[in-house]
RNA sequence: GGCCCCAUCGACUAGUGGUUAGGUCAUCACCCUUUCAAGGUGGUAGCACGGGUUCGAAUCCCGUUGGGGUCACCA
């Protein structure tokens, strides 16, 4: 037998933002096929009209192509399977739900809500399982009704909707690649609707069809949808259909363990692109929990392109995995340090241009939106900041005045001489050739010798002036960025403001 | 509650019968240092429990406990 090429898919319904743990799916269906060699396509499951979001399958698209999860096949890219939508796939699922009812594998059931509401209550008050009472299971299929009252409530155009009959006593039994093999028995599981009263399928239902006809061979989805494995296999053994291979991943969680939510934090990916973090940061992030190379790897950082390469599924765990931030903040770290400037460049420049619309700067806007300037404020403050619009946030003196000064930083390190000391060594400055760290460094060192003192008494308060606050980068270096002009400028301004607080 | 899944440091994990149980994040200490970071060195910290199997169990089996998921005309 020829090994069919792989195809695998994700297939989220577009009720809003992309969620980490479906970025996650998302992924590990991209990683397997792309490493397979095979292809990744993406369907919607918008078989729920009332819970359907304006413009959430784009967004969806879109998110997972900023992580750079890019479908072969999808609504917007079209392919050969479609179409990709499953609300335009209904006569479809009708065609093939027909097939079920002739085969007596499903069958109407006319039951209002509040019937199978009513009846839910009785069994729990009598202590049993709360299960479909098979009231309109037909007499031919094994139930107690008759079919001239079937036909009489079609008759009278009656709201239906169509159940699968799940058979009695029989074991259902697969292998998961994760988590090897799961039994189950079917006198546990209800005879799940197929097809709703407004002639949508279920999940359950379209998913089977989809799977099937979209000719997937591996279906690698959260571990939520183990539980429903019986069901599904039922529907593959009704249309005599041999099932993909099936592998359940484990859920992501929250810091308490519960499966991750909203309310103990973000869960859109949206979320973390809007505070900063990288594509790259997430994807590595993300493919980690769960999943690592094994073997005594000690590698953390991973390209997109480096986890196609070691990707299995053999090696995903089978234990949930705590969505952990701080390691997240590191990973984020890692990825600033080694990305290259010209790169971080091209980001914050609007993030600049945005800033300096809306504030006024004395410094020359041709001279810090140069990329020598900001190249040289990224080396600066590369070691320094934990996103990339940091860059231009938190190093915001680079790019405007400090408009205060660190009360608690001025406290420490301001004594009754420093105004003076600054003013004579602003002079010192103001004739310094070149103004460099390395001129500035000797310059400091030569002016505070004579007179008995330590580098310190100047060191800091020249960094509090420069900058306004009492950390940050090498003070020599980032007065050589900051250039003469400013750094004279704002030494007379602060001796101005700080001794009058004084 | 029924069914199903799971169980190594606080977190992510390596480990597939013989290891001083390893790494990363976080944390603590020290070093470096004008500050803050970064970096370096070292430390604290883990096999849920109880039975087996075995010469030998984190590793295999059973049970207990604990956690989670799921039980819709939602996916």
């Amino acid at each position: 037998m020829v090994a069919q090429r792989v195809r695998t898919r994700f297939a989220p319904s577009p009720t809003g933002y992309l969620h980490v743990g479906g970025l996650r799916t998302a992924l590990y269906n991209y990683l397997f096929a792309k490493k397979m060699k095979g292809d990744f396509i993406i369907r919607i499951e918008d078989t729920d009209q009332s819970r359907k979001v304006e413009d959430a399958q784009h967004n969806l698209i879109k998110t997972l192509e900023w992580a750079g999860i890019v479908a072969d096949e999808s609504p917007e890219h079209g392919g050969n399977y479609g179409p990709y939508v499953q609300s335009e796939r209904l006569h479809i699922y009708r065609q093939y739900c027909d097939r079920l009812l002739e085969d007596k594998n499903a069958y109407y059931c006319f039951s209002t809500s509040e019937e199978l509401e009513e009846n839910r209550e009785l069994q729990l008050k009598q202590g049993l399982q709360p299960k479909y009472n098979r009231k309109w299971l037909p007499e031919e299929m094994g139930g107690s009704m008759p079919s001239g009252e079937i036909r009489k409530k079609m008759a009278e155009g009656v709201r239906y909707v169509i159940r699968m009959k799940v058979p009695d006593y029989i074991s259902v039994w697969f292998e998961d690649m994760i988590r090897g093999p799961v039994e189950f028995d079917s006198s546990t599981i209800d005879d799940q609707v197929l097809m709703k009263s407004d002639g949508f399928p279920t999940y359950h239902f379209a998913s089977v069809i989809d799977d099937h006809l979209m000719e997937f061979t591996h279906i690698i989805r959260g571990e939520e949808w183990l539980p429903s494995m019986p069901k599904h296999l039922l529907l593959y053994e009704f249309f005599g259909w041999e099932p993909p291979k099936f592998a359940h991943l484990p859920l992501l969680l929250n810091p308490d363990r519960s499966k991750l939510s909203k309310r103990q934090g973000d869960v859109a990916v949206e979320d973390y692109i809007r505070k900063g973090y990288s594509c790259d940061t997430i994807v590595n992030f993300v493919a980690m929990l769960g999943w690592n190379e094994g073997e005594g790897t000690e590698q953390e950082v991973y390209s997109l392109q480096e986890l196609i390469e070691k990707f299995s599924l053999e090696r995903v765990g089978k234990a949930g995995a705590v969505f952990n931030v701080e390691k997240l903040n590191w990973l984020e770290k890692q990825y600033i340090k080694s990305r290259p400037a010209a790169d971080i460049i091209r980001t914050i420049k609007p993030l600049l241009a945005a800033e300096l619309s809306r504030k006024e700067t004395p410094l020359s806007v041709e001279v810090i939106t140069s990329d020598s300037y900001l190249e040289a404020v990224i080396e600066l403050m590369r070691e320094r900041v934990g996103f990339e619009h940091e860059f231009v946030t938190f190093s915001s003196y680079f790019f405007f005045e400090p408009e205060a000064y660190e009360e608690e930083a001025v406290q420490k390190r301001w004594t009754p001489e420093t105004n003076g000391l600054l003013r004579e060594f602003s002079s010192v400055l103001e004739t310094l050739d070149p103004f460099s760290a390395e001129t500035i460094e000797a310059a400091l060192k030569d002016f505070v010798a004579p007179r008995g003192l330590k580098p310190a008494v100047l060191i800091h308060p020249l960094r509090i002036v420069a900058s306004g606050v009492s950390f940050g980068p090498s003070l020599y270096h980032m007065l050589e960025v900051l250039g003469r002009e400013a750094v004279l400028r704002r030494i007379s301004k602060g001796i101005g403001q700080i001794s009058a607080k004084l």
